[in-house]
RNA sequence: GGGCGCGUAGCUCAGUUGGUUAGAGCGACUCGUUGACGUCGAGUAGGUCCCCCGUUCGAAUCGGGGCGCGCCCACCA
């Protein structure tokens, strides 16, 4: 059969994925070409979230772990990869307030219960967009198992968790300065939050020393309408400048309370004066101090972001103007020593992009003591393996600093707070049974939850737990190590063996990618213009090792051509060979020696080079590095094969000759096949092989 | 502020334990090529290997210092 002039990736692509997932040959359970010798080998998904589309980072870590999973199905190992998405909680909901509110609705006009049924409409509509997305790319995810962690069955997860931890006293309700978005009405961790440069002012107030209004300590604030909940003001022990406060007291002006001086080792003495106002209910450093001292919290801002009613001369002003009138007070009664400029940085949330107001609330914690602990030890034992490796130190510096973790949220879409056995309601709204649950806490649980646990299925039985999760490095916190221990506590095991951290993709300046910048490029434009397999093979082209990549669309168009030769190099030997030849098939190299010894010994070079490279591309995937595996292959095809071994046989026209270059080319598709699927699969379709099955399930030239 | 990474040809990057004339892909230029090929092949030009100091017979490679860029963590009132 002769074969087009060039490849035209748009009219195989879909056609062969088509192939593939029909075949069932993703789900293990029809995998048809299993080795009883190999085992499992199981990929986790990052599950993306129901909002998101495929940006670069997915592309990349995506096509890792379909190679990953393509090289060990051809090995033979019962493979798995199990799709899946995150509800992603309060993503999603801004999300789908902003599409509400296009429509002109808010979400406090449906109703709790109306808002959340709409997420769930936005989530039919729009939620698997991104799994298609990963069909285009090629990935051999198994479809039948595709899991969400909203599932009922997930659900039964979270919540036996959630018990689970309560009965062991590991969960616990607390007054806790957090990080409080006004405007999205919840608190954030400390991982949802930025930071952004401000020019604010830093003023210097006099503080009279209780006893003797003509003297005064001066400290330097960016706040100071917080002063209305001062409850001391501290220096440092080794400042010599305030040793002659000590056991004093100061009155803290326009509030007249009388505060002690205390001395705490976290004052830094070259900063402003050295002195600083301590308000333990709205400054997670100042809380902290407070817990050292025994300082009552006296909050003066509200989860609206005003001034509460304890302070009726303040009441309802915003922050920003109850610290210009304060100010105003503080001047009129000469207590302002100065004004000076000062740039610091003030924190954002991640979703809202408005000021996060410290501010006392009560919220779930989970006690991260015994957890971490878990961690920690599976991590240094190696039982969890980082690659590149120096990502083992950053797991472990923040596993050892962990704090407990805020789990709860008080937004509307997530997995509800289970109902408080004692029935204690908390007063503010925070804490109470309306809460619901951080996103990652289900998160965490998804390598076992995803498989149907806490019920006995037989895919947890048979498939946790995973060999290796691909992912980037912002979550490695913020989910990688809340995954290992929670894996320890309720399976024995740790969840996964390996760790791949994938480089970060940025723009060709080194600038970070990203929509709101509009530096952001979408792989579904290049797969479009390019064809998928001219995607993965540019992105993993360019994936050596490093921390950053910065992306260059010409390693896609490189890959495009080579998906191109590829087709050429079979399309020569297609002719070279006539519309007669039969392949051979060879179980082995050894195989190939008994079968055709005329072979083995007149293109013994040939042949001890490409199983020489077969070796190398077994040898760096196992090893992950996948540019440089990508390179030899790109290097020898190109270079190699048809450069100069089809160029040298185009004199030739004897039998052998045909059977060396069927042989090469059946063991390059091969080699080729995890990297570029669609082109390597189209062409093997084309081959005159006797019994031969989609290449997806041929075996891995070995030796 | 702490940590990590990077700085090699116009661009994106290799450079293995320090060893002769420093490499690849893309781009530029020259020539050639019809039994495959969005042509392809052969070849040329282009580099104080960020800077300084040191170790060494010898440094892109090792050590110290500096400069520049990027990312992560912490957040200082």
């Amino acid at each position: 059969m002769e074969l087009e002039k060039s490849y035209n990736y748009k009219t195989t692509e879909s056609r062969i994925y088509e192939l593939w997932e029909s075949s069932g040959c993703f789900n293990p359970d029809k995998q048809p070409n299993i080795d009883a010798k190999k085992g499992n080998y199981v990929v986790m998904i990052a599950p993306p979230n129901i909002t998101g589309s495929l940006h670069m980072g997915h592309a990349l870590e995506n096509t890792i772990s379909d190679i990953l999973v393509r090289y060990h199905r051809m090995s033979g190992f019962k493979t798995l990869w199990v799709p899946g998405t995150d509800h992603a909680g309060i993503s999603t909901q801004s999300v789908v307030e902003k599409d509400l509110a296009k429509k002109g609705i808010s979400k406090h006009d449906l109703g709790r219960e109306e808002f959340i049924k709409k997420i769930w409409e936005w989530r039919e509509k729009y939620g698997s967009l991104i799994l298609n997305q990963l069909k285009r790319l090629g990935c051999s995810l198994d479809w039948s198992r595709t899991a969400f962690t909203m599932d009922a069955g997930y659900k039964e997860a979270v919540k036996y968790v959630f018990e689970y931890y309560l009965k062991k006293g590991w969960i616990y309700k607390g007054k806790r300065v957090i990080n409080w978005s006004v405007k999205d009405q919840t608190s954030l961790s400390d991982l949802e939050i930025y930071y952004k440069e401000h020019k604010d002012s830093l003023w210097y107030i006099k503080y009279p020393i209780a006893g003797r209004p003509d003297e005064f300590i001066t400290v330097a604030t960016t706040r100071p309408e917080t002063m209305l909940g001062d409850t001391a003001v501290a220096v440092n022990p080794d400042d010599e400048r305030y040793k002659k406060f000590a056991g004093q007291k100061a009155v803290v002006p326009l509030v007249n309370r009388e505060v002690p001086i205390i001395s705490d080792a976290a004052v830094d003495l070259k900063f402003g004066t050295g002195a600083v106002k301590v308000t333990p209910a709205h400054d997670i450093a100042d809380f902290e101090i407070g817990q050292r001292h025994n300082l009552q919290a006296v909050e003066v801002i509200n989860t609206l972001g005003k001034v509460n009613e304890a302070f009726p001369e303040f009441k309802g002003l915003k922050v920003t103007d109850a610290r210009k009138k304060i100010v105003e007070k503080l001047k009129e009664l000469g207590l302002i020593e100065k004004e000076e400029e000062y740039t610091h940085n003030v924190a954002y949330g991640e979703r809202c992009h408005t000021i996060i107001e410290p501010m006392l609330s009560n919220q779930w914690f989970l006690n991260m003591k015994e957890l971490a602990k878990m961690a920690i030890d599976a991590v240094e034992s190696g039982e969890v393996k980082y690659h590149p490796e120096k990502w083992k130190d950053m797991a472990l510096t923040w596993l050892k600093n962990i704090k407990d973790w805020n789990i709860s949220r008080q937004i509307w879409w997530g997995h509800p707070v289970p109902v408080d056995p004692e029935g204690n309601k908390i007063s503010n709204g925070a804490g109470g049974s309306t809460d619901v649950l951080d996103t990652w806490f289900s998160s965490a649980l998804w390598p076992f939850a995803s498989l149907g646990w806490p019920n006995p299925t037989d895919d947890f039985e048979k498939y946790y737990p995973t060999n290796v999760i691909t992912s980037a490095r912002d979550i490695l916190h913020l989910w990688i190590s809340r995954m290992i221990y929670s894996g320890l506590e309720f399976t024995g095991k740790v969840p996964f063996k390996d760790v791949l951290i994938h480089e970060t993709i940025l723009a060709k300046d080194g600038k970070r990618m990203s929509k709101s910048l509009g530096t952001g490029l979408d792989p579904m434009d290049f797969i479009e213009k390019y064809g998928a397999d001219a995607v993965r093979f540019g992105l993993i082209y360019q994936s050596l090792g490093c921390q950053d990549i910065k992306f260059g669309e010409e390693f896609i168009v490189t890959g495009g051509r080579f998906a191109n030769k590829l087709w050429n190099i079979a399309r020569f030997i297609m002719m070279k060979i006539g519309p007669d030849y039969v392949f051979r098939k060879y179980e082995s190299f050894e195989d190939l020696r008994n079968q055709n010894p005329g072979l083995a010994e007149k293109y013994a070079k040939e042949l001890a080079r490409i199983n020489e490279l077969s070796m190398a591309v077994s040898k760096g995937l196992g090893e992950y590095k996948f540019g440089e595996t990508l390179h030899e292959l790109y290097r020898y095809a190109w270079h190699e094969l048809a450069d100069k071994l089809i160029e040298e046989t185009k004199s030739k026209d004897d039998e052998v000759t045909k059977d060396m270059l069927t042989y090469i080319l059946q063991t390059i598709l091969r080699l080729l096949h995890p990297f570029m699927p669609f082109v390597t699969e189209e062409i093997y379709s084309h081959l005159p092989i006797p019994d031969k099955s989609m290449l997806l399930v041929e075996h891995w030239p070995e030796k």
